[in-house]
DNA sequence: GTAGTTTGATTGTCCGGACATTTGCATTGA
DNA sequence: TCAATGCAAATGTCCGGACAATCAAACTAC
């Protein structure tokens, strides 16, 4: 006689509000999702299938299959046919989003503090009117910032703004990071198109850093683009690489 | 009488084959790419609502549905409730991908070349049996290469692997990618988790890319996971930042 | 004229079903 | 014993419909 496998969903105590405003598939999702971060599900475990999931929850197969897919795309869930959905074995912590080094700072419980070096309006150069798409010396905001953790400079940052997109308080720019910033000024931020890459530090740039010169320097640019496809932020940064690095998680496209 | 604003997929010659073993939503999301890539479709157009366009292609809501979202979901097409689907206005090249430097080198016409310097199985360090959860001391492949474009050196590459995933012949290492070989192995690549830095050229390191000591260099690290969870790969890389750097695209997670 | 209201258009969510395709396992046959 | 066949299970694809939520523009009232 085979060995009986478990279905570890039978276990598991799955319910839907229907009352409430939050979609079912989401609620769904959610809770599987909650269910594999604290190990209620273990990675490599089959899913029972989705039939019969829908049966016991008394949803839809479409619904049900909306929840697993959106956990497939996050890269938490495998579907094979025939087979079942097995949940991948972890490691999987999240993947590259479009964070601001503020907030990748904050999540790590470092503190930030930001100091406003330059916050004015200057006529776009060739390569930051080419970047957002404005003309050549038309007016543009510049921002220059430092980066600090632990009272140590870490990154200095270089931004292009095009005008009226924003009110740039410097209060509010050393309080936050500057996407938190157009975030609440309704922006909605859809891609970014970056280039990491490094090079010898210039005398200028290592004395803003404490770095010495000709030390090594990571350096990040970056266009930003809202969901209408206008550039709303090009930036040059440079990181110190003894105090910061890149780091994610990529998911292949299949 | 307000102006007529002329549905742009209308004029667009759009068919399914109901024969073809391909899936419709496929097909279809297939030839509104095309449409957006040679500009058929111009950035910030609305692309006529989902039922008629439906009903023009003789196909049922949610397959036309699955078509579009396959295309918001690669930042191409952005969706807005009340109002309609938009085409993005381009920019968009592609979203960062679990891609070899190899293929990197090669779509971009470059005609790499690989020197192999080390094919050889080696007692796993304490670093290397973490990131490939194996036991330490047990047996891994290492394989160290010099990647060389225009005959110039470009980086350098040192790769661990599990032992008994992969025949790793010298002479296929360096007519094509590692990525590649595995793929080709029916190894289906999931994920991966990077980090990507700076740091000055050591001796060794210096001799090895034409460059001199203290010269900075670009590194990255990089643990890759099969769907089944497992790594299948560790590297660690070096690259002369005159002559690469990282280039990518993201897409804001929403 | 301006502010608030209605209304039409469009996507978002959800249902229940049908059949195809793939996979793994058990059965059968040599 | 081993290979080929058949079967069951699971996901993949597709349909047609229903109602809800949201947005923009037209409309109305002041």
């Amino acid at each position: 006689m085979p060995k009986q496998e478990v279905d570890p969903t039978v276990e598991l105590e799955l319910s839907v509000d229907r009352s409430s405003p939050v979609p079912l598939y989401f609620q769904l999702s959610q809770q599987l999702e909650a269910a594999i971060e604290h190990g209620a599900l273990t990675p490599g475990s089959l899913l029972g299938n989705e039939i019969e999931l829908a049966a016991r929850l008394g949803l839809s197969r479409p619904t049900v299959r909306q929840a697993i897919q959106s956990l497939v795309d996050k890269g938490l869930l495998v579907r094979r046919r025939g087979v079942g959905t097995q949940v991948v074995h972890s490691q999987v912590k999240r993947p590259l989003e479009l964070s601001s080094l503020y907030d990748d700072l904050e999540s790590a419980g470092q503190r930030p503090a930001t100091k406003v070096l330059v916050n004015t309006v200057v006529p776009a150069s060739a390569e930051v009117a080419a970047a957002l798409g404005v003309a050549e010396d038309s007016d543009v905001h510049r921002i220059e910032r430092l980066r600090l953790a632990h009272n140590e400079p870490m990154a200095y940052l270089c931004n292009f703004l095009p005008p009226g997109l924003l009110g740039l308080d410097t209060a509010q720019l050393e309080a936050t990071g500057l996407y938190r910033l157009m975030r609440t000024a309704g922006i909605t931020l859809h891609s970014a198109r970056q280039t990491i890459g490094a090079r010898a530090a210039t005398a200028a740039e290592a004395e803003r850093l404490a770095e010495e010169e000709g030390a090594p320097l990571l350096t990040m640019q970056r266009v930003t683009f809202d969901d209408t496809g206008r550039a709303v932020e090009y930036g040059t940064h440079t990181y110190r690489p003894s105090r910061y690095s890149f780091e994610f998680q990529l998911l292949v496209r299949s």
